[in-house]
DNA sequence: CGCTCTCTTGATAGACTTCAATGTTAGTGG
DNA sequence: CCACTAACATTGAAGTCTATCAAGAGAGCG
């Protein structure tokens, strides 16, 4: 079985949030993936490529990002492991952002024509790739609310909740902490916020007991207290019960 | 022919986003609608509810809004005729956010059951429909940029160039102007700004000679100027050339 | 006219950015 | 083990941006 340690990770993710079926699950397995190497910060997909194949994490984390035109970088989305971050690239020709490594990682390919391939055989697949993207979706509406109308300590602490909750949901987090290896820089760039302001942000939630933050990996120490503090509900990340 | 002016919009729709076969339009048209009234401020969607139908906006603005805890509301995108807002209620059980009549709006409810059907007659009509869900998403990755990383008065053009580009699309905008009535504590709902702060970046805007905005009309007095003031590009919405 | 909603303006406080400097840590080669 | 380096985290100070509070002006409507 070729790559059965990559597609089983997607299939754990698209299990996590849909219902899979028999016929589903056995249509991922039979997808060819080619395996590359990248280092962190390296782009492994560019805005303004037309893809043609997708991009499935196997190893490591990725962020969606897409900057001005004088160069202030905004991180769109987070990704790990089982994730397939340019799934719309099978339906929308050509990239309007960038996807990156945040740290050194693992991609699989899966060609744009297998896939479409996969989805003629078994159509009904369709769905469940379809709800991970409107989840992903979902996700972009929290994060535009979050940046909107919270305060920059609660959109933060939003941030250690849904990821926490994300990664739980796959079997990569437990006991209220997991493994993250983000700057605080690249953190600014996902909350919008200065390198400045962030360190005194975190400075705020470590002072409240909230959060603890040793290198490469985030302590969420009353998650509870964080998701109250930072009006964290996980209902839009329509995980399956 | 049952409502073929409501999905004639549709239609309209799909077109400017994605290419329609014969077959799936004739799909489209076949589809059963209720219609209903709503007036200038009422939710049509409730966050919460578990939807059994879709809602195509016939006639009037609409937006997608949440809340936080102490009230602060966030404008997550903005829809007008031939827009499902809540097309993702197909796949999502349960609304993670509200959907409100910006102006009087007539709204066809279409029931799940027979877009379903209609979906598993016609398959390939499910291509065009995730389609726009994706486009929706390319908008909220646009919105966070503009949110995180532009200045006010360029985040407030962008939506203003994005809106015509929209229209347009559909025929709806032409000569750089458009019907579009929203108050500036609206728009201050979509930026994240208070009303003061959106009052004095409309000035900001005038003075530059970029936008104009009479009583319910948008005029981009030089579009490509508003544009290039604002970092806005139109490939994001991904529409069919 | 009086009422309500919206737009507008001024003043002040707080949040956030920027610039610049310093501290900390892990890794490297002697 | 130590000196050295590079990357990251932390701190202070000054200036800009935005919210909030408060008040007034205009328009539409009974």
């Amino acid at each position: 079985m070729p790559h059965s340690h990559a597609l089983g990770l997607l299939v754990r993710k698209l299990r996590s949030v849909a219902n899979l079926s028999a016929d589903e699950e056995q249509a991922v397995m039979t997808l060819p993936v080619a395996l590359k190497q990248f280092r962190a910060g390296e782009d492994f997909v560019h805005e303004g490529d037309r893809p043609e194949h997708c991009a499935l994490i196997v190893r490591g984390w990725a962020c969606r990002h897409k900057s001005t035109t004088d160069g202030k970088r905004q991180i769109l989305s987070i990704h790990f492991s089982g994730e397939i971050p340019d799934l719309q690239s099978l339906l929308l020709r050509s990239m309007d952002h960038s996807l990156s490594a945040m740290t050194d990682a693992e991609i699989g390919y899966i060609p744009h024509g297998a896939l479409n391939a996969t989805l003629e055989r078994c159509w009904h697949l369709t769905r469940p790739l379809w709800r991970t993207t409107l989840i992903d979706g979902a996700i972009y509406r929290e994060w535009l609310l979050a940046a909107g109308r919270l305060d920059t300590a609660q959109h933060m602490g939003h941030l250690f909740c849904e990821l926490y909750r994300r990664l739980e949901a796959v079997g990569m987090a437990a006991s209220d902490e997991y493994e993250f290896s983000i700057t605080q820089a690249e953190l600014g760039d996902v909350l919008g916020l200065s390198s400045v302001h962030v360190n005194r942000t975190v400075q705020a939630l470590r002072r409240r007991g909230l959060v603890e933050w040793p290198r490469g990996r985030v302590k969420t120490l009353d998650f509870e207290a964080l998701a109250r503090f930072s009006q964290f509900t996980p209902d839009y990340l329509h995980h399956v019960a």
